[in-house]
DNA sequence: ATTAAGTTGTTAATAAAATAACAACTTATT
DNA sequence: AATAAGTTGTTATTTTATTAACAACTTAAT
């Protein structure tokens, strides 16, 4: 039985990216309850934590597969390790990180990720100052020995976190050498071929809205 | 004449989410198109480098009160000025930050946020040894300040990047003191009055739509 | 000067997601 | 054992965002 189907119909490439982007947030809260030695939690309450409709909880978990059970509720453990299954985050996907600036070099010592599927393997920069230093077990190597360890490590995901000018010379040579997915945390818009996925992280997006509610409320 | 008003009618912050999310990135493509002297830019050729609909861009730009010229397109310096304007990305809004790991020392150090608006003119941690450190001119304070610093400098935005278990901690500290919006780091959700805006920067979302689509497709 | 091409910007239609309503079920209590 | 409370999970409605269609306008070319 494949746990990834829904209802046994739908494939989970179905699921609707709001949810998603919810399941995080929902194991987040489960894994503080573990803590607190809680067993059982249910809906209503996973709603009222995040202030939402308990109706969308159910609906978001659903799609894991999981069942609740009625006056009880789900049960936390099977809830953590449903959502860690399904969002493969036991997967420990190998990573390469392009551009050692100050965020690239945040990401790659910011060892919450790996209990999140992350694991960068390996970083480049042109910086000869970066360059062959290592920063928690991670190697920084130049450009030009991403052809070689891309082939050998075969990775499939590429982290941009380059300046800006630099993203798209750098989301080019990813998919020449085989990336198959992109996480872009600059705020170019990269063009790569359709098959490549690309991931989009904008904390200037999120500031625009914090800055838009301060100013206009 | 206000610039905010997009037809005179409504305010500004009946402008959609999704619509504020997009203006840094059509921001970011304008300020490369500067520097390469490109004067004039139409909505297809913007649509066409974010692949979307050139309709979509005509209205998200009409938000910003900008008007463009038919079979000219939009001037760029004058889209560079008006995003930056309705965005407030020249405010220098003030910032405190708690938690000085490591993706909070990023923050600290990355000199790019302040061309978009935001001056983090303080840390605060408990660990000794980063309290009293200077990072890029940012003083790192311990907890027990931030109530005099925040009565002296009226800071209204406030930054968490400490662990998971301590964002609920962190979050009532700042409302007890003033802080009127909180940008949260951690994928835990937080309880604050309603009146305070919150703004959630989730980067595991964005990891589980990458892993998602790169195990299902 | 007139025509035609191409763009903006508005209005309408479609698609998607969140909310609301409801039905079915299960467990604890009387 | 029967009832009632409370929860899950489905279906329907509403809201919101995106896409599509269209009208008006402006500039360049004939």
């Amino acid at each position: 039985m494949r746990v990834k189907t829904s209802n046994g119909k739908g494939d989970i490439s179905q699921i609707p990216e709001p949810t998603l982007r919810r399941l995080p947030g929902y194991l987040s809260f489960f894994k503080a309850l573990k803590i607190n030695n809680v067993e059982f939690v249910s809906s209503g309450q996973i709603a009222a934590n995040f202030k939402m409709d308990s109706t969308l909880v159910t609906k978001d978990l659903s799609y894991t597969g999981i069942k609740g059970r009625t006056k009880i509720g789900y049960n936390v453990n099977l809830l953590i390790e449903t959502i860690i299954q399904f969002l493969d985050f036991n997967s420990q996907e190998k990573a390469f990180l392009f551009g050692v600036g100050n965020l690239g070099r945040a990401l790659i010592k910011y060892q919450g990720l790996k209990s999140y599927g992350l694991h960068i393997v390996a970083g480049f920069d042109i910086d000869p100052d970066v360059v062959n230093i290592t920063l928690n077990d991670v190697k920084i190597y130049p450009i030009d020995e991403f052809r070689d360890l891309s082939r050998k490590l075969n990775v499939r995901l590429g982290i941009i976190t380059t300046p800006d000018a630099k993203a798209q010379d750098t989301a080019d040579l990813m998919v020449a050498w085989g990336i198959k997915a992109i996480w872009n945390f600059t705020p170019q818009s990269i063009k790569v071929p359709d098959n490549i996925i690309v991931e989009n992280t904008s904390i200037y997006s999120d500031l625009a809205v914090i800055l838009n509610r301060l100013n206009n409320s």
